[in-house]
Parts: structure tokens; C-alpha cells; sequence
DNA sequence: TGTTTTCAGGTTGTATACAGGCTGAATACG
DNA sequence: CGTATTCAGCCTGTATACAACCTGAAAACA
């Protein structure tokens, strides 16, 4: 835990948004526990305005669940959730990347990807040859993600893509960390970064329909790093808000 | 316009959140203006709170872009940023259609929307028989989308699409209005039913790639009302929200 | 004993007061 | 004449008071 003390430079709405979602993925608040505002204020240390607005931005983030009669429960997520939201970012990002094919991409955006790309071979080198290099790929990773996205020059699209990458075992680099403890962690990392440069060169080479496929396939790399995470106990709790999870059959 | 006088069952949150839309949508607010709290607070008659949660509420909505120093702006849109909105609608559909495919539908899901189905070529029929039918017809055909997105059976795509519809122009129905006037009203009319009957049948035999095609290329139906909407002033002012888009090149 | 009613506690929705910050215009200065 | 500075007005962010509502439990009644 770095930041136990809250810059107080941010406003106390981020303040109160961040601590509380802090609260939610760290399992302090479970599934189902209704949030009341009172308390969180003594627990937060601001004002009910503040807690009040973080709870509305939480629900829409969608870790909150609005109750008709007024207040919020803590949401939870079924392994099928997951997947779900998967599949829906591959989907977007699969769309991401067929229209920056059709549109074409400039050179110069052509070129920053392809330096995150070099960058990223570095990276994934030194990993493969033991170093502990995930920290750097991660980010690295989020990176070109999200230039990917740009290339689309859509900006509806990548609205849309926040929205589906709020959740945070949707995100792309949700599962990297698991896949530190996967056997066949060397298979993914290299398969995942050759999906980077292949949908480059697709872009590049104006085939939509390949870039699309390409993306959409790099999302299920997730997928098969969660199935592996679901498996035992210690990869489990490396999922990212493990704790709003409710495995097969509960209330 | 049918309800000037607001029910006042409604909350102050959700009375502002209805009224501020409308205001937006009708264009008595312009793209770009700032909207300040207090001036909202005389001209909707509800406090400074309410206002500020509908605030909040329509910028999550898309119409409203947040300014960093504080307050909001309204949103302005390009075409471009329609034919994207329906793109990524289309490819969201598309998603619950080969969903729905791929993990099967329930006999029973599959009788209601076939009822909706039928009543739905009635209506048509009508239509092109020379009645008026677009009322009834938009209704139905929201019910058919409605029903279709929930045979694929996840809370977490239902959710993204909601959002992806949020935009007045953005939903299924949207250009529903404008192909009355359409030239070609009584192909694309015939298509898009087919289209729907065809989707169906796709998922009830399990081919997931085929609904998944039919309901990309349905949406595009609605790009191509877009492009014809565009072209003269009075079809222009049938797009909802039309007030919000600035043609080619302007601030 | 089972059902209905009543009531108290707590919770949210709303209004409003207050303080800090931003904006824009007028003014002073180079 | 152009630029920097100051200041007033307004606006938002925050805190808090008040009221309506819902919930759950105890008590009264059939």
C-alpha cells in the first residue's frame, strides 16, 4: 500500500471516490453490503456531499449497484462477468483497430507505436531470459493499448473503451500479473507480443478485417490467464478485485 | 410536446435530469455553452443539489463534457461521431447476437421474440399498404432490439449497450422518423425486417458468425438513413438531437 | 398464536450557507 | 501602445441542517 496518506491537493469527491473503490477491491466492503452514507463519512473523513457524489460515480464505474428504495450495495461479478467483459473489450478494441486499418493511420502515430513495440521487445527479451521485468511490460502494455486505440481516431470509441476497461479485471493488463505464475507464461508473452506487431502490420497494410481478428483473439489471451487464476488459491488473489468475486452457486 | 407539466411523484434529481435533457436536445442550449448551477436553479425550480446531480448524471450520458477547472459544457457532435456511435452499436449487437448463438437461446425466448417478430410484420405490411404505422413500428422494433440483446444472456454487454444508446442518435429507433421520408423507405423498411427474422433464425441454429454479420450490416441500415438525413434541412431537423451537430467545419 | 398496526431509528433526498478559486475587466506600468 | 497586475464578481466545491421516507421491531388485537 504506497499512499495510506491522501494527497490533499485532490478534491475531496477523488479523495472520497478513490478511497472508497480502494474499500471495494480490497474486499473491506463485501458483495452485497449496503453503503450508507453516514458511516463513510467517519471512515473517509469527508463530508456527506463528497461521499454522496463518489458513490454516484462509483455505480456508473459499476462497481455499485443502486437500490430502487435509494442507496447502494456492493456489486459482485461471476467468473462469467469476466469473461464477458473480455470478450467485449476484444470486440471494441477488434473494431478499434479495423477502423485505424480503413482510415488509415498517420505515419508519424505509425511510427510511436512502433517504438512502444521496440520498447516492448526489450522488455519481453529480459523477461524471458529471467529477469522480473512486469512492472515495466505492464505499463508498456496499458501504453500501446491505448494508442492502438487513438489510431482509430474515434472519439466515441474510445469513450466507449474507458467505459468497458472501468471495471478492473477488464483492463488489459489486469491479468499480466497472474500470468507471472503461469506455466506456460513464456507461450503467452510471446504470442501476446507478436499480436502487437501483427496488428500493427495489418493497420499499416489497410486489412480491416484482420486487425480486427487479430485484437479480438489478443483479448482471449486474458481469458486463458483467468481460467488458469481460477484454478488455486494463491493466482486467485492476484486477480485484480478477487474479492468481488463470487465463485459457481452463491447468493 | 406532451408533458410540459412535470408529475411531481418524480425526485427533484431525476425532474432536472429530464428537463436539462430536453433543453439540451431542443437546443435552447447551445453546443459549447457553459452551464452554470444557478441560473439552471431559476429556470428548472429546483435547488442548486439536484441540478448538480442531473449535471453529473448527463455528462456520464455523453451530453455534457466536463470542464477541468469545474462546471460543464455542452457537448457538440460530428457526423462522423454519429456514424461511429452506430458502428459501435451495431458491432455491440453483432457481439449479443453470436453470444446468443454460441450459448443457445431458450425455447421459450426464442416464441417471444418471434412474437414480437410477427407482430412486427403486421405493422410493416400496414405500412407499406399506405397506413402510418412508425409509431407502433419504433415501439416494436426497440422491444425486438431490447429482447434480442437479452438472449445472449450477459448483464455485462446489456449494461455496455445501454450505454452505447445513450446518445439520442445513437439508438436503434433513431432514424426510424427519418426513413418516412425516405425515397427508398419501403427497401430499407422490407431489409431491415428481414434482417431481424433472419438474425433469429441464425441464432436458433447456432451459427454465431452469421448473426453476428446480420446485425453489424442491420445497423448500418441506420447509417445510411443518417447520410440521406443529412442532405436537406427538413429531414436534418427530424435527427434527434440535430441541434447538437455541427455540420463540416465550424467551432 | 398469527396478523396487523404502530412507532422509533436510521437513511436518503433536498435546500442552503460558506469558503476558496477562477475569470475577466479595468488599471497601472514599461 | 502593449503588457503585466490587481481586484471584484461569480461560480463551484464542501459542509450541514431539515424533512420525508423506508425498515424493522415491538406491541396490540383477532
Amino acid at each position: 500500500m504506497p499512499d495510506k496518506e491522501v494527497d490533499r491537493s485532490l478534491s475531496q469527491t477523488v479523495k472520497a471516490q478513490l478511497a472508497l473503490r480502494d474499500l471495494i477491491l480490497n474486499g473491506e466492503l463485501s458483495p452485497g453490503d449496503r453503503i450508507s452514507e453516514l458511516p463513510m463519512v467517519d471512515r473517509l473523513g469527508v463530508s456527506r456531499t463528497p461521499v454522496r457524489m463518489a458513490l454516484v460515480r462509483l455505480e456508473e464505474e459499476g462497481l455499485l449497484e443502486a437500490i430502487p428504495s435509494g442507496g447502494f450495495t456492493v456489486k459482485s461479478f461471476t467468473e462469467r462477468d469476466i469473461f464477458d467483459a473480455i470478450e467485449i473489450r476484444g470486440t471494441l478494441e477488434g473494431l478499434a483497430a479495423r477502423l485505424a486499418a480503413e482510415r488509415g493511420a498517420s505515419g508519424s502515430d505509425l511510427v510511436s507505436i512502433r517504438d512502444c513495440l521496440a520498447e516492448m521487445d526489450t522488455v519481453v527479451e529480459q523477461q524471458l531470459a529471467g529477469g522480473n521485468c512486469f512492472p515495466a511490460y505492464v505499463e508498456l502494455n496499458a501504453r500501446f493499448h491505448e494508442m492502438l486505440v487513438d489510431l482509430a481516431q474515434s472519439p466515441s470509441l474510445v469513450r466507449q473503451l474507458e467505459r468497458a476497461v472501468t471495471l478492473p479485471f477488464a483492463s488489459s493488463s489486469a491479468f499480466v500479473m497472474v500470468q507471472a505464475e503461469l506455466p506456460e507464461a513464456r507461450i503467452v508473452l510471446t504470442v501476446g507480443q507478436d499480436h502487437h506487431r501483427c496488428v500493427v502490420d495489418a493497420i499499416e497494410a489497410r486489412e480491416g478485417a484482420r486487425a480486427e481478428a487479430i485484437m479480438r483473439e489478443h483479448a482471449r489471451l486474458a481469458s486463458r490467464n483467468l481460467r488458469f487464476a481460477l484454478r488455486n488459491q494463491e493466482t486467485f488473489d492476484l486477480i485484480p478485485g478477487a474479492a468481488l468475486l463470487r465463485r459457481r452457486g452463491r447468493t
